[in-house]
DNA sequence: CGACTGACCGACCGATCGGTCAGTGCTAGC
DNA sequence: GCTAGCACTGACCGATCGGTCGGTCAGTCG
């Protein structure tokens, strides 16, 4: 049974060199985007020929769509909603935004694609975008909020929707400024993640307001 | 006089073709990537020969990092402080985030340019950026909101530079995501840009917290 | 007028692009 | 030992790339 379970009978066989093209033409797509990356740089890359490359995927174009759709369906992996906005909802964003940022550098190349394909904003990536599973994580992340705004752990007046889209964002725009944002004095919180989690989520929790209790001040 | 005004002898001469050739390449950078771009279509698209860009500049290098470098410089007007967090601070948020969108999508094509250097992030561009005028935008708005905490409008624990990052991050995320957003319907507040605008102050000013007097709150 | 200039163009160049093809070598089943 | 199948390759192809070249033309100045 060891034998039959090494011996791969499914139509998709993963196969070892083909795997090796996968990561370099991931690499280059999302360094250089597709017209900048030439198949020979890719076989280079995986240290096959080039004729290697197409043995395995019939064109350039059905390579760098593979691997944007395997990308499209990684996505939903990319915030796994690990919120709950029942308990401690400051902690909770915390921990999130941590998790959140540890994700998007790891998985940097297909992120990278991901953005790629946001600019050059064919109604096709987005399309697949939308389907490919984050709508319902971002959903999932949604109704934790309303969980919470129905247990009082959230003002009632907020928009769930944004609020999960303003951390989001906030992740994301981190993730793609990457050392411009960290070499800025005024954002030195951003250094490491941790501090930067802990800050975002104490702000997003509490807000600009001064005095949560002492009332509301007057205009001048 | 109106000779020797006429006949200013700068380096630079603006050239009437030339700007035409500008514009189509800066359109089809920012659509397509330096990559997927070649000569002969921003040549077509300004209506004159493929030899007369190069007779305008003397590489495609040449031309993008014109263009690129022009962005870099018009980055700064991206981010005109009109934030005043002295006076109705909530308010100033919504004006600055509606002004700032409506500044995104004007300046969409330098805006993806931006963007797609911020992908490829070679070391050149992000030191172009940083050193464009926009770090000094950036503490302007850091700066506002200093003064508020100075009087009292903004909550003194706040980490400034994370709330104006915070407050960028979210507009620029919106403006890149573009339709794949507004079609969510957990985000139908990014619908219109005053509701989002409003809505975003509101969270930002008051956080998620539930406690901070949510009684005297009322929509517009 | 002739000398000169800058905007503009058609034709062309070598290099590189994505893609093809006729094989080579290795392994497994007979 | 034979052969079918597969991963893999070098040599090659037409198309397109960025870039050059020689030259035309309208306008300007002395």
């Amino acid at each position: 049974m060891n034998r039959a379970a090494s011996r791969i009978r499914a139509p998709r066989a993963p196969s070892p060199g083909a795997r090796r093209i996968e990561a370099a033409a991931r690499r280059l797509f999302a360094n250089r985007g597709y017209a900048g990356t030439s198949m020979a740089e890719i076989a280079a890359a995986a240290r096959v020929s080039k004729a290697t490359v197409f043995h395995h995927f019939r064109s350039k174009r059905t390579l760098y769509e593979s691997l944007v759709g395997d990308a499209m369906a990684g996505f939903r992996e990319q915030l796994v909603p690990l919120l709950d906005a029942e308990g401690d909802l400051q902690g909770s964003l915390r921990e999130f935004a941590s998790a959140h940022v540890e994700r998007l550098t790891r998985m940097q190349g297909t992120m990278r694609l991901i953005a790629r394909e946001m600019l050059s904003g064919t109604s096709a990536s987005s399309d697949l975008l939308a389907g490919s599973g984050m709508s319902q994580n971002f959903s999932l992340l949604v109704d934790a909020l309303r969980r919470g705004q129905a247990q009082g752990t959230v003002r009632a007046e907020v928009d769930p929707g944004l609020a999960v889209f303003l951390l989001l964002s906030a992740n994301w725009f981190l993730f793609q400024t990457g050392t411009l944002t960290r070499r800025n004095p005024d954002l030195a919180v951003t250094i490491s993640t941790e501090t930067y989690a802990a800050e975002l989520a104490r702000l997003l929790y509490f807000g600009l307001a001064p005095t949560a209790g002492p009332g509301h001040q007057e205009s001048p």
